[in-house]
Order: structure tokens, then C-alpha cells, then sequence
DNA sequence: AGGATTTTGAGACTCGTTCTCAAAATGCCG
DNA sequence: CGGCATTTTGAGAACGAGTCTCAAAATCCT
């Protein structure tokens, strides 16, 4: 059978994400769990990386330089803004994209799947 | 004096680029150069590929692994439907996101800059 | 506590990308 | 043309994010 344990390098990870409203890449992520006084290893914080975005519970994104980013996230479907200056993310709903998709269709001839939207600017903070 | 010259490889990277409605890696293109009777070092394929996209020549966009990829570009805001079957992509222009900016401003208090937007599906001949 | 099972960590490894620098190509000017 | 300053190229070294390996450690169950 496969039981799944309960770390501590597990829980480490899942509490520094779910206190950061941004994308940290497995790197920063290590740099935080040395500070807060529990190391973890690369190759665990991948792993696990990867578990919680498999289970819904993290989102990654690509940064511009192709890193890997996690962040904790809510279940259903949305998009992000990203503020250029301190890195904080929104989550905006989804919905009014129809114009698009219908453009695609009549237009191109194109079935839809699936999209991704980003917004970049600056949060209320950093303006 | 910093004058730019007008060599083999570049035109050949140019030509193949022009030529393909895809995003293509630069192993890709370094392939296709080989291909072609024109075999191209990958320093020189990043090289040119750097300088494209810096002149909006050419499109940079990350896979899905991360990598580098690059399409010849038109010039002009617009958006990729790319097709996850064959990989041919078509542009969309951009509009109608007026319903989004709008929840950014006044739920977020987020100052919009910059955004980016991708569709993924099938493209008429791969339905 | 004992033991089957899962997880971890250190470091080797992969592979895309960048860097280095000597050799080759380009364009210009006499 | 032919020489020359300048730019570009290529081979391979270097770099770095991410993956893999496998023995040692941790977890959970009884």
C-alpha cells in the first residue's frame, strides 16, 4: 500500500507557503527553512513542490528567467496579478473571456481547452 | 562604432523562422539548420535569438519544461492560440479585457501595466 | 519497542543556457 | 582588388536549475 507520512520537512514547506502571498522558487524556499531553523533539502523540497501542486494545492508558475515558482493556492479556477515591485499576487476570477473564445471559433476555427492570463503592475502597496 | 553585419547564419536563422508558424526551441532551430545544409554553433542560434526578440522581432515564450522558445513576430499587442496537437499558433488580437482591468482597479486597488494571455486547444486541422 | 514502509539528504548527474577567446567573416577604404 | 579595424562565429568550458540514486533516518502501526 502507499500511506502517506507526515514530515517535518513537509510541514515546514506547507507553513512558509501558506504565509506568502507570492511565487517562491524551490531556491528562496530553502533560503527561508535554513532562516526559520529547519533546513530541508533540495531534492525534498522538490518533491514535495510537486506533491502539492499534483494534489491542487500549490500553483506554479514559470518565472521570466524559466525557474519553477510555488505558491499556496485556493482550489478553482483563476488568474493572478503580480505586483513588479514587492511580488504580491491577487487572485482575480475568471469569467468574461467569452469575447475571446468566441473570436477563436468563428475566427480561427479553433477548439478551446484551457487559457492562462497573467496581470503585472503594481499592488495597492507599491503604487 | 558598433555596426551590425549581415552574416550566413543569421539570414538562415531569419528564414527558418519566418517559415514556421511555431514556436521552436533552439535545439530546434540548431537541428533544423543542420537540416538545412547551414549548421549553425547553438551559441551563435541563442545569440541571435536574443538580438530577434530584442528588436520585437521574434516572440519569446517558456514551454511548459521551462526552455526557451522563439516565432517570428508581427508587431502590435496581440495574443497566441497555440495548438497542443501540432503546435501551429494563430494570433488573437487583444481587446475586450476591459471587464477585468476594471475588477483589478476597483476590487484589488492594482495598477495594470502589462498582462499576458495564452490559449491552449485544437487548431482546425487537428480537431 | 519492533519492524515494514515511506521519506530524507548528500552528492552525482543531466541538460538548457551562457561564457570565453582565438579564429573567421564582414565591410570599408585606399 | 587587398589590407585592416571591427564584428561575429564556433568549440568547448562553465554554470545552474532540476532530477536521480541509494543508504540512512523517520514515521506509523501493532
Amino acid at each position: 500500500m502507499e500511506t502517506e507520512y507526515e514530515t517535518r520537512p513537509r510541514e515546514a514547506i506547507a507553513r512558509i507557503l501558506r504565509a506568502e502571498p507570492r511565487f517562491l522558487s524551490a531556491a528562496e524556499l530553502c533560503a527561508r527553512l535554513e532562516e526559520s531553523g529547519t533546513p530541508v533539502s533540495r531534492a525534498t523540497v522538490y518533491r514535495t513542490l510537486e506533491r502539492l501542486a499534483a494534489k491542487g494545492e500549490a500553483a506554479l508558475r514559470l518565472n521570466d528567467r524559466g525557474e519553477a515558482t510555488f505558491m499556496s493556492c485556493d482550489n478553482g479556477h483563476h488568474h493572478h496579478a503580480i505586483c513588479r515591485s514587492c511580488g504580491r499576487v491577487e487572485d482575480v476570477a475568471c469569467g468574461a473571456l467569452d469575447t475571446f473564445v468566441d473570436r477563436l471559433r468563428s475566427l480561427h476555427g479553433f477548439q478551446l481547452d484551457d487559457h492562462s492570463l497573467e496581470f503585472h503592475g503594481k499592488c495597492r502597496s507599491c503604487v
